[in-house]
DNA sequence: TTGTACGCGTTATCAC
DNA sequence: GTGATAACGCGTACAA
């Protein structure tokens, strides 16, 4: 095969520089001693050439890609940001690319995953975007892989980083039958198989058991996480015959911003007919009107968690197989609460 | 160089299926006619052996990686998740695989660039985050660039795509004038090498001209496209001897919410007492109270549009070198204007 | 400290 | 239609 090639190669700096390849090599690896002025030679030479280390001849020598690929549903939740952003940070300081690439077993399963062993050294997954198959797939290959925002299949060792949920969302109903005596409380759920989802209606539930409040599954609603789809939900809950309500959990923050729109739509006040609380504390949450109660979830963090786990995977250290980063409740007025000192600000600039 | 390497090479399905590893190739690639039961065979072997065909190697070969970059500062504002959405959804349409990383010369400028024609077949690459120099080198190679949110250098064709941002920022501010009244209208920059941020000045000049209203520098701040810049700008501006002032140009919507919150501190009514108006349509920006009024930059579309012409670039097609997206204004309640129509929705849930 | 030679897994050219 | 084999650019035993 005769191809011509423009780019300047490891050898024309050897030719150059009057040496062998495997000395260029060694100065460019810092691996192996390099005489100083052999070392001085071919700095120039590079310079000169212009030589750039072609990654690809690299990586197959090398048989690594100092690559990571992140696989994700989509990019439209307000959710993405900080997740990306703390996963970018922990890839860059250890110097390594990121591959990002929007894939669901779902609606691409004919297709194979476009990110995987054949391209990185590690991988990331968000949510259930793998199926199980593919998982157990990639453990049988001992390639690493870091799952977010969801629980390994049992049988499988792979580690995995997700927020606390049951416990806040316990706190935060409890919150709004003790403080604001409500006891008619809407729950929306997220997509089916979103496990935070799962264990929201769980801490939930504990909260009604313990204030004697008998569960309703007229008030079980399922609102996606998601602006349009939770306020579809909500609109045709409104327009059935429904029990009575008096405050909702909207299962995260972007379904709160559908729900709102619901309210508003019916004439119903916020907070003063219905509380409304949602989970994530997303960077707009504190600005919608009223500012949202929810539940601050470190998504930055669990994005910088997963990336240095999988670092750790990727070069063979210990690990924790399984981290639960803590959350915490936020009260602002939607829920009823009132800022009790009046200097604190209404908008939240400094996040 | 002895390496064990468990996995399976084409070598072995070759093997297996008993043809050459040509035949696999051509059976892989589709690139030239193979016999059909000998192709059954291939497919056969294939799957018994579950092989993957290695990237690194393929792309070693042929000179293409498949994938191309994306450079921008930060991942920290709104302005990120419908760009990159934009960019990835072209990407994955096209088979490619997208690597994403920040850097901005100013900061990294004694690091070189993560992301080049040493591990991509092109680049997105978003405002001033690479320098002039860098840009020049790149286009020396010939190597596939298009900018986003910036222009070319002159003596550089490198294709570019941005927003619509003079006329937009003229026709606002003519509003706030022939409207609403308003005469002494702050103007925020934003950081600056900032290409937008220069067009939107010369709208506000325009505007001004066009009704004989002076221009003071007195009424210029920098709010740098941040919530928490433009809060501190303001704050200070408040703080010191100023002109008196009954609208603010913000720079963008990130920038608004800091100065709602400074406006609110001073016990200072939007829109009663000032206007505020910003630019970009950021997600959040119909649920601020009040609802912002605001200049439509269609984001996810210059994400998509870029990664079009890259493509473009990178096949060889002709390409426009300069595109320049429409903008629309979008009044809402800030600048003082009331929504006519009762029923019309305060919360936009779809957008 | 340096050079030689081979291998990484694939594509593509050539001959058959 | 098919097979043998030289590239692709680099890393690294091994020998010197």
């Amino acid at each position: 095969m005769t191809r011509k090639s423009s780019s300047v190669t490891i050898r024309d700096v050897a030719r150059h520089a009057a040496v062998s390849v495997a000395t260029v090599s060694r100065f460019i690896n810092r691996n192996a001693p390099v005489s100083q002025e052999v070392a001085e030679r071919i700095q120039q030479v590079m310079l000169d050439l212009n030589y750039k280390p072609h990654t690809t001849a690299r990586q197959l020598a090398t048989r690594r890609t100092l690559t990571v690929g992140l696989v994700i549903h989509n990019m439209h939740t307000d959710f993405f940001a900080p997740l990306l952003s703390g996963i970018e940070a922990v890839v860059s300081e250890n110097q390594y690319n990121l591959l990002v690439a929007t894939y669901d077993y779902k609606t691409h399963h004919h297709r194979p995953l476009p990110i995987g062993p054949h391209n990185t050294d590690g991988l990331l997954s968000y949510s259930d975007c793998l199926n199980e198959e593919q998982l157990t797939d990639l453990g049988r290959q001992k390639f690493p892989v870091v799952l977010i925002h969801r629980t390994a299949p049992p049988h499988l060792r792979i580690p995995f980083v997700t927020v606390e949920n049951k416990a806040a969302t316990r706190k935060l109903i409890s919150h709004l039958i003790q403080v604001h005596g409500r006891r008619s409380i809407i729950f929306m759920r997220g997509p089916s198989e979103q496990e935070d989802s799962y264990w929201r209606e769980q801490g939930y539930r504990d909260a009604l058991d313990e204030h004697g409040i008998p569960f309703q599954s007229d008030l079980i609603l399922c609102g996606e996480f998601n602006r349009t789809a939770a306020y579809a939900a909500f609109k045709r809950f409104l327009a059935r015959k429904h029990p009575p309500f008096d405050a909702i959990f909207t299962g995260d923050d972007d379904a709160a911003i559908g729900v709102f729109k619901a309210l508003k739509e019916a004439g119903l006040r916020v907070p003063e007919d219905v509380s409304v609380v949602g989970f994530d504390d997303a960077r707009l949450s504190s600005f919608l009107n009223p500012p949202l109660t929810t539940v601050r979830a470190p998504t930055h963090q669990v994005g910088s968690t997963a990336a240095a786990l999988l670092f750790d995977l990727i070069q063979e250290r210990p690990i924790e197989a399984c981290t639960l980063l803590p959350t915490e409740i936020v009260l602002r007025r939607s829920c009823g609460c009132a800022y009790e000192n009046p200097g604190e600000p209404f908008y939240d600039v400094v996040r």
